[in-house]
RNA sequence: UGCAUGGUAGCUCAAUGGCAGAGCGCCCGGCUGUUAACCGGGAUGUUGCAGGUUCGAGUCCUGCCCGUGCAGCCA
């Protein structure tokens, strides 16, 4: 298929050459006779010089025009220039005005995240989210990719279900057709059908949580990828997680070396995800937390923050005696810097008010209980890559999970918690594989047996060893993009008191 | 749901209980190589809502609404 127009990421094959590009005007400089036009078109930005002496009337007409987001074809010489963004620059011969934009409310400054949220559809044109969306695409491939190679088969879940896994208070209720219904999840129970079927599955859907939790971990609706053995045990469960984490973060660092540089991600710590992982049982976990050396780090770390807020405070004290003195443009960078200062330090006086607690609740912890979000940060901040915990008590773990043949109160169940204090995107284990113990744990938990009556065929008609885990995607993207929040890692985020854009 | 924190110009944020301000954006003018360009000028306010204290409230008090984060729960 011939195009009559060219993409901005080709130009290092079209050097030399002119073509025409289509796209959105991302942001203007100009001075008498000349236009500095940065475009955007989806796979890149450009600068496109026009020079008045150069090109037509019409053509300086549209570029005086252009505002910001307007839509604009460029016709011009393409060459190189390592000062530009990109590295190439166009020359302008022609500037057509595709459609002239309003007032675009997003500018290339500083903007607040509820001003942001309700204007999603247009901040997906911010280079900050085309960089971030575009790693969640190399990742989802990079999992299709692993899966596919090793002949898994995709097999997808249903959304729809009548089953409560895990009780219904975190589930989304539906009427369907006049009965209860639900919005799934997790498709973990359909998969072990489709692993007794296939071998080797894995899932790859939307998954909804009623859960009225407002942080940046949580979404209500994310999508989740669940892989499925048949004859697998626990250990080569936690084998295939680990290179399946590796492949994402090997992946990523290859392919997304330009997305990785506009996040501002520091790559060092991915380059760190390598085999092996530690594997640390839940016991050993629970006996690091109560360390003293646990208790030695967070005062180190806290020490590091007290030094960091009285660091930032004096610059601000600093500057603002200076303010009176200063020119307008350092005016500026010293307003700019004011607002740097202060975000950074909320940050470090919020994270000096949670580390006593934090400090406390490792210090204390009790073998039986699960882990909270801080010990789980607390855990991963021993360490340099991703871990993995092993052996959960089983009280704390879901009623499918297989027992510890070595201890009873023990469950086959893993969790991988992702470094730097991205804490758990892998959750999963070995399933238990015994009719009437399954029976008894649906009871126990106070479920419907009639539910699960499909479930427990499973059991009676050649019941294997069998096991999987479920990955978070947006949570591994958020680890890989080394952002700060979840709700940037997917298009249209879901969270609690948002359903729109 | 509990705790913390915030709501001031279109945006990001300042303002001891004492004349509501800056930068950006926008409009006008200048500038032939800018890098969130720069320089000069201009317009822009129900300080979230409702009460209260006070000579005087953006600031203090009470209630409500909305945002953000943390905890619980989880991927």
């Amino acid at each position: 298929m011939a195009l009559d127009f060219v993409y901005i990421e080709d130009l290092a094959q079209l050097e030399g050459t002119t073509g025409t590009l289509k796209g959105w005007l991302y942001n203007k400089r100009g001075s008498k006779g000349l236009y500095f036009l940065i475009v955007r078109d989806g796979t890149g930005l450009v600068q496109c010089v026009v020079n008045q002496e150069e090109v037509d009337a019409a053509s300086w007409d549209a570029a005086d025009a252009a505002t910001q987001e307007s839509a604009l074809a460029v016709t011009g010489r393409i060459v190189k220039d390592e000062r530009q963004v990109g590295g190439f620059e166009v020359q302008a011969t022609h500037v057509e005005l595709i459609s002239q934009a309003e007032d675009y409310p997003i500018t290339p400054k500083e903007h607040g995240v509820e001003f942001l949220m309700d204007r999603r559809h247009l901040w997906l044109r911010s280079r900050r989210q085309w960089a971030i969306l575009r790693v969640r695409n190399r990742i989802i491939m990079s999992i299709h990719e692993f899966f596919q190679e090793q002949g898994f088969v995709q097999m997808d879940a249903p959304i729809l279900t009548g089953n409560a896994v895990e009780g219904t208070t975190t589930l989304f209720g539906i009427d369907y057709f006049g009965e209860p219904a639900y919005l799934t999840q997790s498709g973990q129970l359909h998969g072990e059908a489709m692993a007794m079927a296939m071998g080797k599955i894995y899932t790859f859907g939307p998954t909804f949580r009623a859960e009225k939790s407002k942080t940046r971990r949580h979404l209500t609706e994310f999508w989740m990828i669940e892989p499925e053995m048949a004859f697998y045990d626990l250990a080569m469960n936690m084998d295939l997680a680990e290179a399946f984490l590796v492949r994402i973060a090997t992946d990523a660092l290859r392919d997304c070396q330009t997305e990785l540089e506009v996040i501002g991600r520091d790559t060092a710590p991915l380059e760190k995800v390598k085999s092996p992982f530690p594997r640390l049982s839940y016991s050993e976990a629970v006996d690091l937390l109560r360390s003293d050396e646990t208790t030695a780090m967070l005062n180190a770390r806290e020490a590091a923050l007290q030094d960091e807020q009285q660091q930032l405070t004096d610059e601000r004290d600093a500057n603002q005696k200076a303010y009176g003195q200063a020119k307008k443009w350092r005016k500026r960078q010293i307003d700019a810097r004011e607002i740097e200062i202060n975000k950074r330090l909320s940050e470090v006086e919020e994270a000096l008010r949670n580390i006593p607690q934090w400090r406390e609740s490792a210090k204390n912890f009790e073998w039986g209980s699960d882990f909270g979000g801080s010990d789980e940060t607390v855990l991963t901040w021993h360490f340099d890559r991703p871990i993995i915990v092993h052996r959960y008590p089983a009280v704390v773990k879901a009623f499918y999970m297989k027992r510890d043949p070595d201890d009873d109160r023990l469950a086959l169940g893993m969790d991988v918690l992702a470094p730097e204090g991205y804490g758990e995107i892998i959750g999963g284990g070995e399933r238990a594989t015994d009719l009437q113990f399954l029976k008894d744990q649906i009871a126990a938990h106070g479920l419907p047996e009639s539910a699960f009556e499909w479930y427990l065929d499973l059991r009676r008609y050649g019941s294997v060893p069998h096991a999987g885990f479920g990955l978070g995607l947006e949570r591994t993207v958020t680890w890989i993009c080394g952002i700060d929040h979840v709700r940037e890692t997917i298009p249209f985020p879901r969270l609690l008191g948002r359903l729109k854009p």
